[in-house]
DNA sequence: ACCATAACTGTCCGATCGGTCAGAACTGAC
DNA sequence: GTCAGTTCTGACCGATCGGACAGTTATGGT
């Protein structure tokens, strides 16, 4: 054996990569990142200095790539701001999907192993928010509004009282599906 | 000690759901909630069957109100549809944002146990796509994008062509924003 | 061929966790 | 007071995990 340790790095990291993205990163166990790789758990720790530092690093890229534009858009300011802040984030998240995935997929497989079906439910919820259209357009904003709710919903941060933010939830919500409120 | 039964299912509940929004379901141990409820880590296990029945117990009401709902909608169709489907969400989220958070927190723990300083990121990033407001409209209509577009980019459901995807996931976040194109 | 160094591994350890179980403590009905 | 049934607990178990460490194997420069 005895890779190049760059190489090896790189082995590793695709591979917990991987493994996160489908069982999140408490349910992946060193050995199951080292059986994947092809290697000894210590093998891991030798190139590593621990679990976390492996998850540091997958994220570190996607992270600085954010702040480096917040650093282009630092300058602007209107529309201009917020177009090319909108695109870049857009383009950040498709880039680094599977980096993301794996922040979740803790939860996906939490929400599914019991008798919780969610699935289906945020389905048919899909569904409904989307008008029971079936075209990518209304399909996409249908997510939108399903993922910004439930984040925006679940933030502590005290951006406006209960009864502002259902509102502008609501009218936010509305504008995203491209719906004018009657 | 020796309270009721239904009395100590309800301690047992409030002291999960709390510690689970604090530090998620895997950071959180039976010996935890024993701890914090006052009793001994056997009598959880007298009350429920096991740990994951505790969480299951604390989704199911949100489940059931989120059935409830997209049953209340199936036969609306149209403009009726989407802002009862919207205005019923928004308000579960709401009702649930404990039980939401819960499913996060696990999330957020992991993110900032590290060098990662992903908050201070998030808020800069929320306060461009707000650009630079500070007004509560604009506000909740940047995190309904930050969240949004973070999901959506994150499903593995193919909704569509990557193109696509891009595509009108920034259109339907400059709708969200209320930003007219250029 | 030799050897210093890098790469790698088998084995062990302490800690933690979810869960079991026999029995103690408490309760209310009689 | 007695007793059956409910509630509760300390002690223990097996499994798993992240990590430490001494020792082995491969590598590349000389």
């Amino acid at each position: 054996m005895a890779r190049s340790a760059s190489a090896m790095r790189g082995q590793i990291l695709e591979s917990a990569l991987r493994l996160f993205a489908v069982h999140g990163f408490r349910g992946t166990s060193l050995q199951d990142i080292a059986s994947d790789v092809g290697c000894s758990k210590a093998s891991l720790l030798y190139h590593f200095a621990g679990k976390e530092k492996i998850f540091t690093e997958l994220l570190t890229p996607a992270q600085d790539a954010l702040a480096a534009l917040l650093d282009r858009v630092a300058g602007l300011e209107g529309g201009r701001l917020v177009e090319e802040t909108v695109v870049g984030y857009v383009d950040l998240t498709l880039r680094f999907r599977r980096e993301i995935r794996l922040l979740f997929e803790d939860i996906a497989e939490m929400s599914c192993h019991q008798d919780l079906n969610v699935i289906e439910l945020a389905d048919r919820l899909l569904d409904a928010l989307a008008g029971r259209s079936q075209h990518p357009p209304a399909r996409v904003a249908a997510w939108m509004v399903l993922g910004g709710v439930f984040i925006t919903g679940a933030t502590d941060d005290e951006v406006a009282p209960d009864e502002v933010l259902r509102a502008e939830m609501i009218r936010s919500a509305l504008r995203t599906l491209d719906h004018t409120p009657s």
